[in-house]
DNA sequence: ATCTTACTTTCCAAAGC
DNA sequence: GCTTTAAAAAGTAAGAT
């Protein structure tokens, strides 16, 4: 029996940072090649990494926000990236800005097919939100690891609202043993 | 000290106002589908406790109203599905859905997924099809949902297959297209469900 | 009839309306 | 509240072939 826990996957990281400077997003946008600059759609210029893969929203303030990341190293390595094409073009930025991850999605599988209907009346109709009319996936939130996980009638779940890896693992834990205790998995 | 006075006034008249414009909204869906009073005070109830509970602050009257006339459907046993409940609001159903999981949740209305069956007596009913093949599609929803093929599926559209099911199998045969606008659903769906419900049935194919 | 594309849900930060 | 970004899960839908 393989652990649910060694199935999981990080899909996406988010994290926001900083360069500590103002920028005139205009001219950086004339200047940064693939950036995609509305301001009237949104504050926010963004622009495109490929390796690793990610979008980074940059802000007038000199705020980021790195998004798609598939782990927090590939997170620090895409705003490397995103740091060295604004000193190509002659801003400054800090050493090395502070990164904060976030939000971290991850997928994960029990292995199992699963009965919501048994699992929503089971984990209490007041904990958890399904409505199959509108997402086949049940909603559950978690205190303890203060995360959400979807969890879906083929076994798979969805973890997210994580800021550590760990959380994700935690989260996983604590589902399988309620999952466990109530009869409803196996 | 006379102006708050006339202010209160002011406010309280316009929350009556509003109130009854929620109810004789209420009402006015109701008679559009055609449910029984008990579903419109039931809905008037949820309404009345989420206006207590200051829940209409930032969504609109209408939209408030319209969930909790789905809530009570719901409650009652007599299930409209968001799709059929927008066709009589002038809010849409993303928004209707979005305002009945909010105040389901906050009101602790604890509603309990929708069973299929409960759409089998109405649809079948439209579909002229006899007590015979109701009683098939409710067989055949009860032992697919035993084998765990409902969950993360709609509703209504497993109660269509079923019904489309069950209407082949009495011989009176109705097309995927004749239950499916009934349903509101797509052909395809009916044809999804279908295919994993006669397999799970152990019946032709 | 099947394929592709797209939309539903969850999370989070950013700046501004 | 909304706007934008990304990503997974699975169901449903629409338009094209």
């Amino acid at each position: 029996m393989t652990d649910p826990k060694d199935t999981i996957n990080i899909e996406n990281v988010v994290a926001s940072t900083g360069i500590g400077q103002e920028l005139d997003l205009q001219s950086v946008a004339m200047d940064l090649e693939g950036a995609d600059y509305d301001p009237e759609q949104f504050p926010g210029l963004v622009y495109r990494t490929q390796n690793p893969k990610s979008a980074a929203l940059i802000f007038r303030s000199g705020k980021i926000v790195c998004t798609g990341a598939k782990s927090t190293d590939d997170v620090h390595e895409s705003l490397r990236i995103v740091f060295d094409k604004l000193r190509e073009l002659q801003i400054q930025v800090n050493e090395d800005p502070e990164i904060v991850v976030q939000n971290i999605v991850t997928s994960a599988d029990l292995g199992r097919n699963l009965n919501l209907n048994a699992i929503a009346i089971g984990l209490g109709l007041e904990n958890i939100e399904y409505e199959p009319e509108q997402f086949p996936g049940l909603v559950y939130r978690l205190d303890d690891p203060e995360v959400v996980a979807l969890l879906f009638g083929s076994g798979k779940l969805v973890i997210t609202g994580g800021k550590k890896p760990v959380d994700a693992e935690h989260a996983v834990d604590k589902i399988v043993s309620r999952l466990e205790d109530l009869g409803l998995l196996e | 000290r006379l102006r708050k006075w006339q202010e209160r006034i002011r406010t309280k008249d316009a929350g009556e106002r509003n109130l009854q414009f929620a109810l004789s909204e209420i009402d006015r869906m109701a008679s559009a589908l055609g449910v029984p009073r008990s579903v419109r005070e039931v809905a008037s109830v949820i309404y009345r406790r989420a206006l207590k509970e200051d829940l209409i602050r930032g969504r609109s009257i209408e939209g408030v109203a319209t969930s909790a006339l789905y809530a009570a459907c719901r409650k009652e046993g007599i299930p409209r599905s968001l799709e059929e409940i927008s066709e009589v609001s002038r809010v849409e159903r993303k928004e209707i859905g979005r305002t009945y999981r909010y105040i389901s949740q906050e009101l602790g209305l604890e509603m309990r997924p929708v069973d299929p069956k409960k759409y089998v007596p109405r649809f079948c009913s439209e579909l002229e099809l006899s007590e015979e093949v109701q009683t098939k599609a409710n067989e055949i929803i009860e032992k697919t949902a035993e084998k765990g093929l409902l969950s993360g599926k709609s509703p209504t559209g497993y109660a269509a297959a079923a019904i489309y099911a069950a209407s082949l199998l009495c011989n009176e045969k109705k097309t995927q297209r004749e239950v499916a606008d009934v349903a509101q659903v797509t052909e395809v769906t009916i044809r999804n469900r279908y295919q994993e419900q006669i397999e799970a049935m152990g019946i032709h194919g």
